[in-house]
DNA sequence: AATCGTTTTAAACGTCCGTTTAAATCTGTT
DNA sequence: AACAGATTTAAACGGACGTTTAAAACGATT
């Protein structure tokens, strides 16, 4: 065998799964900083040289885990947000719909979740710059969506609401069991109160809203 | 000099002081995996025995910086939600401003609130209990002082949504420089939009939306 | 000036880190 | 059976990690 396998069943590709599934779960429990290459190598029932080898790097390792998991998460909110904009009376639920709906239609303590909420929010020197590659084509898109359907809105300020939905999903994924967080009952009882409540956030009153008070 | 000195006015205040400053613009940073106590020591321009000798641990080090500036902050939120609670006629915004307005009137791009973003970001193993322990006396006060407010609603969907809240607030703090965001032009527009946003979500309807869908 | 508790210092501890080397093994093809 | 490329392995690399030691320096009180 040679040339063109990648990682397509041929031999070496349990490992690379397995190193895979090993690294998804260290950058969830420990985030990046605190995943070690060796405890990748070792969970995952492999040699540490091994990992070198299919990966490169420590960050060679964080990078395919991510395109692994989060970039398909990502391509699949491009379709649904096609989806919803196929039809011409679609609302502004039907786009945040398309952007939270594929991260909650996987397994419940899944761990595409988990990696979501956990790299999300860890915009370090090394995992910021990984993320936001894959991220922006769907943050433009997004907000290019809401755009037209909220026209009163300036796109900074789209973008800003976007950035609120994305924080509200990602410590939503991140403490689900946690203590701050009360037992859930119903699974899709999580996702419909934040899907209402980033609907309600996001169809505030012009662009920003006079309130009551002034503040400083 | 001997006996109950602590922290204050003494020598090694000092030492004790720049350690401090350090250590937070590390967590900062690079997050609590990612400070090294050696990086702290050796930024401060202390060394690194005596970080030890002040902190006894890293773990020490964590829990300084958020008592030490954490603490305060929330401190000062329950203080602002006594004085919206003394005003009988208070509404839901005046809870989410308590909440929210003791971090956003410190300083832009202050460290108190990059902390606070970080570190709420974070739940690790470590950090984690840590910060659990600073913030139940907040969320459940908040949460109770919602709840009068709001009484259709459940407390259980009620502490979700001040996570949503937190969320919301915690990913803005963290990635206001970000390329994900527009460059700011007045500072207290995020956190009008943020409020307002944070007030629409709070206040839908009776407790879990009637959906225009249904998810499975 | 001598004393005593506090703080700082240089040096070292054992461990784990990310990465690399070179040899051994496996696997499909000839 | 022999080959060649792909993969795995044991071992080691220099370095950074968190923590500890024991001695030195400091500062206020006598």
């Amino acid at each position: 065998m040679s040339e063109k396998l990648t990682a397509e069943s041929k031999a070496g590709a349990d490992t690379r799964g397995r190193l895979l599934c090993a690294a998804e779960r260290l950058l969830i429990e420990r985030g990046y900083a605190g995943m070690s290459a060796r405890a990748v190598a070792e969970n995952a029932q492999v040699n540490i040289a091994s990992a070198s080898y299919h990966f490169g790097s420590k960050h060679g390792v964080l990078e395919a885990v991510v395109q692994w998991r989060l970039a398909p998460m990502n391509a699949a909110r491009l379709t649904q947000l096609d989806v919803v904009l196929a039809n011409p009376s679609h609302t502004v639920e039907d786009i945040l719909y398309a952007f939270l709906w594929p991260l909650f239609e996987t397994e419940p303590d899944g761990p595409v979740r988990l990696l979501m909420g956990r790299l999300m929010a860890e915009p370090t020197a090394v995992v910021g710059p990984v993320i936001e590659e894959t991220f922006r084509d769907v943050a433009n898109a997004f907000v290019s969506a809401l755009e037209k359907r909220i026209p009163d809105a300036s796109r900074e300020s789209l973008t800003r609401k976007l950035s609120f939905v994305v924080g509200a999903t990602s410590f939503t994924l991140l403490n689900k069991n946690a203590a701050l967080l009360a037992p859930e009952r119903h699974q899709g009882q999580i996702f419909k109160q934040l899907l209402s409540f980033c609907v309600q956030g996001m169809e505030v009153s012009p662009d920003v809203t006079e309130s009551s008070k002034e503040y400083s």
